[in-house]
DNA sequence: GATAATTTATTAGCTGGCTAATTTTAGTAT
DNA sequence: ATACTAAAATTAGCCAGCTAATAAATTATC
């Protein structure tokens, strides 16, 4: 048996060759790699419970509330009390979280240059729909 | 502009997943997810140097040393002196080291069905030459 | 209404990835 | 031989992921 073949050693290879990248990419921005995604469901909407963002980024409570403890340190976001129930906080975006967003997508388009380097538009496409697939999407 | 759609977000996304099922998969046989990959360069060649490691793995020299702490730690592999640098160490694997082997082919057999699970495998195919390319072999 | 079970956020502590800086050794140039 | 440079391992410290355990609030049950 062969485990360089196999899906799972490739992919693991392929995500941390990617999130290297996705590090340079954003590092600009002032951004680390996680902090992305949770900027990402806030722009989609804000105001959201920190449960509510690990559900929809399929990441554990724990590590949300550790992101959110960077991206509050750097004032991208600031916490409100939820007025229907006082266990939980509502996640807004501050102006510099609302500004960075545009910031961030010039150097995502670089970074979607670089991932898919070397493959055809057919074969990014296909890898596109493959990895979504997989997602169960 | 739509991050969601995009292969790195798509990506990152499937490589969190992956490696919550690799790291279920491995643990029964008392390894972590990390760990595995240099077990796998040391069952290729037993012996090597933690800079040849580095190097075959994609990894900062302090990752694997780190990695290695924990390979110690669980007596898989033992250190020896290399002796034409006195700067190296040679890393080997032990008797316990050896035999987990097997064990560990049959649970990536099953992680690797799991990885897959709802492609067909045509696609499993052109996904696994997708994620060679995007690793430039 | 009292009690039990669930939910949300948090803390502590682990592995795994990185960069930067240090120490030791080897190699190179003068 | 000396001095400089390069290479290997290590240490320290960061972020990102996880599980387990805890505290507070809500909800369900009786």
């Amino acid at each position: 048996m062969n485990f360089d073949d196999s899906v799972s050693f490739l992919l693991a290879k392929v995500s941390i060759a990617h999130r290297n990248l996705l590090q340079k990419a954003v590092s600009g921005a002032g951004l680390h790699s996680g902090q992305v995604f949770v900027m990402f469901e806030l722009w989609k909407a804000d105001g959201q419970r920190q449960i509510d963002l690990a559900d929809k980024l399929n990441l554990a409570p724990p590590t949300v509330n550790k992101i959110l403890g960077g991206l509050l340190e750097g004032d991208f976001v600031t916490r409100a009390k939820y007025e229907d129930d006082a266990r939980s906080t509502r996640i807004f975006l501050t102006e510099k979280g609302k500004e960075v967003r545009v910031r961030l997508e010039e150097q995502w388009a670089e970074l979607e240059a670089e991932t898919v380097e070397g493959l055809t538009d057919t074969e990014t496409l296909m890898l596109r729909q493959l990895l979504a697939k997989l997602l169960g999407q």
